[in-house]
DNA sequence: AATGAATGAGGATTCATTCAT
DNA sequence: CATGAATGAATCCTCATTCAT
């Protein structure tokens, strides 16, 4: 086993755990144990299990954030980049159920320090806070404020990949897959 | 103190404290301290300590309810009792912001369990499914599926109480609240 | 048991342990088990196991002030009094040879915050210092700075009762009791 | 970086630690890191945590050893020997203040083994158990058992180190070094 | 109803030490 | 000589819950 490898075990241990249980339900100990590696090599690579958290949280984060600027590189079409991100970001969270519920769970939970979140919020939503921004300028988009529009965002997008997880065969059927860009967007339309 | 006042006080404090620290952060000790009664009493009125978090869970959406009930009789003009319906959500919410608060870090927590939550979620999405099923016979709002527009309804609502809570003078300038509303009908207009 | 019993079980236990093994070496599970209580009442009360040993620290050291202030009351003459003074103290420490022996190891030692030991020292030793001051305004005692003086007393006392701690027939023997009183003494001497 | 440097900014750390935070407090690891090299470096030279202190106690006492016969030649004029060694290992102290503060924790504490201390007992106290037994057998020093004295002198000069080191100006004031001597002086003489 | 001392299982974290590189 | 990842036993402390008063 390389190095690296007992890190990713712990890390991949601890997304299962959280998840499926809870973070205070998961103890440290259940974590080393199922990654096969020792109690004390956990806070060997993480000074504790909240450092743990939060790096879960940052990694995952950054991990949509890749898979959403890979697969929709913008176009200069509002709407059409627009429907791309959503389906890239949904896309994602259907192929990344544990990462998804990870999310549904964590995004508003006080096991996540508030200011994790804010960080990893401004660095991953950067590109959303701007295409609104674009929207505004050229009329399309509805002049709200800013920070109103972007929990909007979040709120639908937890609320859509909520609906697809339970209904993952809906994702494969177009219609819906169109519906839940259309609320999405027209929530935002000017 | 009458014998009601030791609960209540027990039920206040653990509310505030649950808020601001979070379930697990939160011992009964601790809130037996600073809601004046003995370590013991606490378990007199709730079996434990998770009956008393359903307890608390159950009797604030009841409130919620109870006031959207109160504020927002049905008058049969669909998009006028929507709005009406979403005023007086948002008005409770803002008038109780420790109790929106309390929802918006537990709705989505496995502090509760399921069942607990699926009973309270029956109570109050009851108004909104039946307007949204009223809204789609009449063609006015989208036929998409009832339960993603249920998701997104709820995820418009967390969003919004969200936003209006760290901007409260914005919920009396009458353009934001209409900004909140269209927001959120937009998203399910037909 | 009545409930007092317990906390001095626990405070009798710990006294034991901390001079046989250590403060580091003993652990709080040792004391609660040979006290012969349950782990957690150790912590019910005390926070810690460092606010247990203050709390030992000042105990002890209030009971030797007790023990000098009720057997050697000051008649006025300086040399008696100080030769009651530190006949009282000796005896009490060949009284009680686990609580001097608890002083041996601790006075010196980090496991005590200094704060505390100060705390002692004042209160304690403070009318060593009144007697000091006396003998400095008499001219029957030389005239070093206060703080050197009882720097030496502390350790002249630390010293004696290490000796008789190991000959405790010797404290029997007259000639020996004046021997250690008057290395005491000569030293502080005009 | 020389290989005897490595071990002696192990040594040189461990003490500033040991002195600061205490043996128990100070984690080997900590001792590594601020001595600028691995974890396991420190093992390569000392078997043990234990085996490291043991050596910082001997070569210390070695080190005042050696300061007192440097700078204290016997002249066979008794008071006068006294006092040079009194000077010699007083000045020692205040020259290294941080070896001093670990004699004045460690002499004591049972974070040294006791047949080591006894083993620098004997190096450091033989001139000084000489020097007593000369005084005695020349009628100027009062006839007390030997161990006893020892004792005293002992304590007389932890005393002492601990004031002049927390006062280090009055050190050079020729008025406070003679009295800190009489102190000590006159606490044996016949 | 109210109390608060007592419980003991459980959990996060530390740390001296080892060993393969 | 030097490294630093890995170990796992040991430890302090927390906390929901009980029960005699």
């Amino acid at each position: 086993m390389r190095r690296t490898d007992k890190k990713q075990a712990i890390l991949d241990t601890a997304l299962a755990l959280f998840v499926s249980q809870g973070f205070y339900a998961t103890s440290t100990a259940s974590i080393a144990k199922q990654a096969g590696v020792a109690n004390g090599t956990l806070f060997h690579h993480f000074a504790s299990k909240d450092e743990l958290m939060n790096h879960l949280y940052l990694t995952i984060k950054q991990e949509l954030a890749n898979a959403i600027t890979t697969h929709a590189a913008p176009c200069g079409e509002l709407e059409l980049d627009a429907k791309n991100l959503w389906n890239a970001a949904i896309s994602w969270a259907i192929e990344n159920p544990l990462k998804q519920a990870f999310f549904q769970q964590y995004s508003m939970s006080p096991s996540i320090a508030a200011e994790i979140k804010q960080q990893a919020m401004n660095g991953i939503l950067g590109f959303m806070g701007e295409l609104i921004y674009r929207g505004q300028k050229l009329g399309l988009l509805a002049s709200y404020p800013l920070s109103l529009m972007l929990e909007g965002c979040h709120g639908q997008y937890l609320a859509a990949t909520r609906y697809f997880i339970d209904h993952p065969d809906k994702w494969r059927d177009e219609t819906h897959k169109q519906a839940s860009f259309s609320i999405f967007w027209n929530a935002m339309k000017a």
